[in-house]
DNA sequence: ACCTGAACACCGTTCAAGT
DNA sequence: ACCTGAACACCGTTCAAGT
């Protein structure tokens, strides 16, 4: 029994860096996220990473080619509806495993492996369906900006459930129905009740895109 | 003559420290945005601030509920439909000029005034409009999504302007297009033609939305 | 009431030194 | 080749002290 507390990966590498702080970030969020904590649920001291990693850039970006690996490849073997309904259903659940992705995807530029071939697979499944480039373009464009735009939403508002977050709720549509008359009904009225399920304001948005992309790509 | 280099406005307040907050995240970026250079800009010593916000939390949520009170809000003169497409165009129009009020947006909870009454005044004219709580919701939702999430994205993709970008978009393309023939051809054939304007893509997903938004309050 | 300086507990990263 | 410890230039925030 020479191994301290940590587990120390028979070699590190820099995926087991990447894989660490996707791990740590679940757990603890992305603002706690140093190079020093790293380290030590490593085993290794903060410095050691820089054997591996440039700097704490590479392991961000590392971080979201990551998440990108996990969403589902769209089957070609599928209309191709069903199949982009799958992947914004997917995303949305990789996004829900991993809050900080989205947070992350703003600063970072430099895509890696894993997101070019998921577009790339995208696209191809768009393009054999009958999409023009054009059409494939606009398509993309619309369902991630809103996939990801949902999911960013989602991260603001806070839980629902819990009756401690309902009571608190309930208490600040109370002090402000006055002054945001509309915004309280809507609350009180909608968001408030009992069977609410926000995954279904995510359905409703997805299928008109959907829809419209139908559309779109047989003109009436 | 006795004010120092920085101009000391005549008592600074909480707005004060905010609109400096702005100001510099314009010009350096957020990731520069600290309490100290927040001090220097407003020739004070960082610890003054402390007097008047409690917490770098409370000059964040200011920053994003002056961003949201330079939204238009949307008119009732109109009809819904054109109210609602330049509410979405001025809102990234917005975006354009706070870079990172996107960003910030994702890890901010507590909505300012400015916030609430935008939205406030967005659901009572929907609703004014013949909007059901339920299609009301959805319509905020499915819009809201998709705007934060194409502003999302296009912070991301860097500009196509430029000579030098476009080199270098080229030689990339070229460097992956036996890896990923379907973004190569995308990039090469759609993204880089001469006269592609990313403000289209834009607007075509919303009028999508705005279209499927139309009809399901008129279903056939 | 508002501002200051020193201090605390953190950051990312560099660098010379070890094995 | 990989890891370490000390150091540098930063953070946000607290606190006692000043006016």
């Amino acid at each position: 029994m020479t191994e301290p507390r940590a587990r120390r990966r028979a070699r590190l590498n820099r995926d087991k860096v990447v894989q660490a702080a996707v791990d740590l970030a679940d757990t603890d969020g992305i603002e706690s996220l140093s190079m020093r904590k790293l380290g030590v649920a490593l085993g290794i001291e903060a410095m050691s990473l820089y054997s591996h990693v440039a700097n704490k850039g590479e392991v961000l970006d590392g971080m979201i080619d990551a998440v990108f690996g996990e969403i589902d490849a769209p089957s070609s073997r599928i209309k191709w509806k069903s199949a982009m309904r799958r992947r914004a259903i997917s995303i949305r659940q990789v996004m829900a495993r991993h809050p900080w992705a989205i947070g992350l995807m703003e600063s970072r530029t430099a895509p890696g492996p894993a997101t070019l071939r998921h577009h790339d697979t995208v696209i191809g499944m768009l393009r054999a369906a009958g999409f023009s480039i054009e059409l494939a373009a606009h398509a993309l464009s619309a369902l991630d900006s809103y996939i990801y735009g949902f999911a960013l939403q989602e991260r603001n508002v806070p839980s629902v459930t819990g009756e401690t977050a309902r009571l608190a709720k309930l208490l600040l549509t109370q002090l402000s129905s006055d002054e945001y008359p509309h915004l309280a009904e809507l609350t009180v009225k909608h968001v408030l009740q009992t069977g609410y399920d926000h995954g279904n304001e995510f359905e409703f948005g997805l299928d008109l895109i959907l829809d419209g992309l139908e559309r779109a790509r047989h003109p009436d």
